[in-house]
DNA sequence: CCGATTTACTTGGACATCAAAATAGTTCGG
DNA sequence: CCGAACTATTTTGATGTCCAAGTAAATCGG
């Protein structure tokens, strides 16, 4: 799995050679992009199993935290900062696999709650569990570095 | 585009409330997820104009640096760690619109090259300018939070 | 109270990615 | 030199994401 090269110091000597500026923010936007890469692997190889990827676990923990346990499909979007047909796309998945179930909003004809099953309140509870387990694949990456990811944030 | 409340420390608290563990690791890949999100977002903005996106600009930036200006997929592949099929893809795409041309390996019957043209060092040129210009869409994620991340990948 | 606008979700289309199977060419052991 | 094993790429099929357009319901202004 170990390269044999370090790409990021790669990266950013052909970058300078080539006189293209910003070489620190494409360094760290490079970085941003390999470590996202490698943690979203990780954790879809342990979520897969109980039928989850990451997208679907962060609806169903959403969910769950909820107090009703359940959520407009809209608000679940706008929290996770998804697009709607992605929201919907997920939800399909979801429902077909019984972690969910669309149900009308009482009193707003447009609106659709998608509302958590036992079996995806399980499902989130195991995900959350698995996740852990391998620390989310962050194990190697070092604590300083995840302190720092998480600041800076807007 | 600001929220009106933070994402992480809203899933920090909830997922904490839950009993859930690994928290920091948690937090971390909400956080590196998030980036992503928005620094691939905005990076992809300024690249479409040249009919380009970030996974089609590293394959050109990778082509430009080489000696020849051509690599077989396979190394391509390897050194973005991304699947061949998906190499196979953005080959098409890049050939689609000029920027590449396949030829086949002088020596190796099974092997086929990716060769820049001048369309495409002029696209990868641009692309790396249009980047710079927005600093990687990272201006306002703070330096700290740059040098960290740069550093502590495997 | 009605028509225009806004809001909420779904649908269809374009792309990107991965896994697995198919194809074609190379290499290696006997 | 031949067949087995390996390597490089493409194809196929399943997922996932976004955008733009479509549908349906609520709201706002006159």
């Amino acid at each position: 799995m170990a390269l044999d090269f370090d790409p990021i110091a790669e990266a950013r000597s052909n970058w300078s050679e080539r006189g293209w500026g910003s070489i620190d923010a494409m360094s760290a936007a490079t970085s941003i992009t390999r470590v996202h890469q490698i943690v979203l692997s990780r954790v879809n190889v342990v979520l897969a199993p109980l039928s989850l990827n990451f997208s679907r676990f962060e609806v169903l923990a959403l969910l769950s935290f909820s107090r009703e346990g359940q959520l407009p499909l809209g608000k679940i979007g706008e929290r996770l900062q998804v697009h709607p047909a992605s929201v919907t796309n997920t939800i399909d998945r979801l429902e077909k696999d019984g972690f969910v179930v669309r149900i009308a909003h009482p009193t707003d004809g447009r609106t659709t709650l998608a509302c958590i099953t036992s079996a995806g309140s399980a499902a989130a509870e195991g995900g959350a569990e698995a996740m852990a387990a391998i620390d989310f694949g962050l194990a190697d990456v070092g604590k300083r570095t995840l302190n720092t990811v998480d600041s800076g944030l807007t």
